[in-house]
DNA sequence: CTTCAGGTCTGACGTTACGTCAGAGTCAAG
DNA sequence: CTTGACTCTGACGTAACGTCAGACCTGAAG
């Protein structure tokens, strides 16, 4: 009989199929979407057929896929499609634990703020502090064995951003007086060292709790750190300053660990 | 005795910081973090000070709040840093579910995907198809019952890209002769529309497989059709075929579901 | 003193997927 | 003929920088 082809306008087609008009044009000049024709004033007239096509596109955006690869998609055969949904998927799921991290730096970073009273001259650096902690503790997580985990999570009960504060402050103090020490050209066998390295084990035990495990997953971190994100804590805290302890630490009777 | 005001050029402060030096000049721009002095010649110089301030900044970044509101946090003192707090954690969540969803249509979509060989001519189509179908699962679930999503789990491993094509394209063809039926003027209680029930309810034991249970849910869903994603399925359905089924059903004897 | 490498500055355009005007033409109805 | 409701194209805006490009600064080597 005759051909039904139906043909819908803009905003016909728009509503339909659940974009908008603008977005219509956009596909269009992309060249990703073009009406299958034309009126004589040059309105856009969409056919079933585009329907399909449109169907496709909504469907590849929804898995995230810039409107680029789509087209690659829908256009020419891309023999990558499945190397491509791989891809897709592996790169929501990073981001996706990315997201987890922030999510849950935010529910500890609401408990502290639920605490403190007033306005917030002191409420932000507290909100600060324990987002940064959450974070660090998620990111560390996987150098400390299930066991280690398990064990500062428990520790962890009795830490609060003051406390955090406090033993930040320790360590910039720590690592400002290691390296006037150094500046001075103290004699690492030297009393004055060892004085600094009882301080700095002592601030170690802080956090291991003097726990082999813990102190275990502690190294394996320090030897990776030249993978550790930029951002992270760091109280100044160098090369230069470990070295100068770990010789302390040698030449003095301290065995304690690394 | 001396103020120990290092100042940084701005490669070194942003190394040390973990930043681009460009993104530097950006928040410079914003207003963000001004360094706190210039060198003679308009170089950028940063202080300890502006380090704390990055981190502030760094820290909320982490926690995907826009560069806008950072700065009103860090700036003027914001009063709402709680409920702050509490709206970008729904927003995140809420971001969170979305991806779950596109990750598991993709590794659907990826398994059969996997099953066809050559290049992709068909492959894509079933891959949209797959994925629409686990989006709309997803999606649909919160209209059913417990009991009846483990039903419909169940009745799913019968399922395939094959039978979910034809399926939708019996309903579009029943859609279509309902049309049909109804542009002819045909009285919803004869033989003609008592045909096109039989044909309705059929396909809709297809998906309910006879079970209670799924065709409640089924009812729930339909009832809440104003709030549909624009984008599902669809095959042209619309009230005045729904309104013309259901008074024939209710003329004739078949006392099925709705 | 000149040159050269390497760092810095500002300004302008590019990116992603459209949203939001603005000015102008189209179309059917009153 | 005038509305009112659409449509079209072009241009600018958005977020957070990345990437030149052209010009300037600085310290060291020749």
């Amino acid at each position: 009989m005759e051909t039904p082809e139906r043909l819908y306008l803009a905003r016909a087609f728009a509503t339909r199929t659940g974009v908008t008009v603008r977005a219509l044009h956009h596909y269009d000049r992309l060249g990703l979407l073009k009406p299958s024709r034309r009126s004589e004033a040059g309105y856009r007239l969409y056919s079933d057929r585009d329907i399909a096509r449109l169907q496709q596109i909504v469907t590849l955006k929804f898995i995230g896929l810039p409107l680029k690869q789509i087209k690659g998609i829908v256009s020419a055969r891309s023999i990558h499609l499945i190397a491509t949904l791989r891809r897709q998927r592996l790169l929501l799921e990073e981001r996706r634990r990315q997201m987890d991290r922030a999510i849950r730096s935010i529910a500890a970073a609401e408990k502290v703020a639920q605490g403190t009273v007033g306005p917030d001259p002191e409420a932000l650096r507290k909100v600060i502090q324990v987002i940064e902690m959450t974070n660090n503790m998620d990111w560390t997580k996987q150098y400390y064995s299930e066991a280690a985990q398990a064990k500062i999570a428990d520790r962890a009960t009795l830490w609060n951003p003051e406390l955090q504060a406090a033993v930040t402050q320790q360590w910039s103090a720590l690592v400002a007086d290691v390296k006037a020490a150094m500046a001075a050209g103290e004699d690492p066998g030297g009393r004055q060292a060892q004085q600094l390295v009882a301080r700095w084990t002592e601030l170690v035990r802080g956090f291991t709790g003097g726990d082999a495990e813990i102190q275990a997953g502690l190294n394996k971190l320090y030897a990776d750190r030249k993978n550790w994100p930029k951002v992270s804590f760091d109280p100044g805290f160098d090369e230069t300053v470990h070295a100068f302890i770990v010789k302390a630490m040698a030449s003095g009777k301290t065995s304690a660990a690394e």
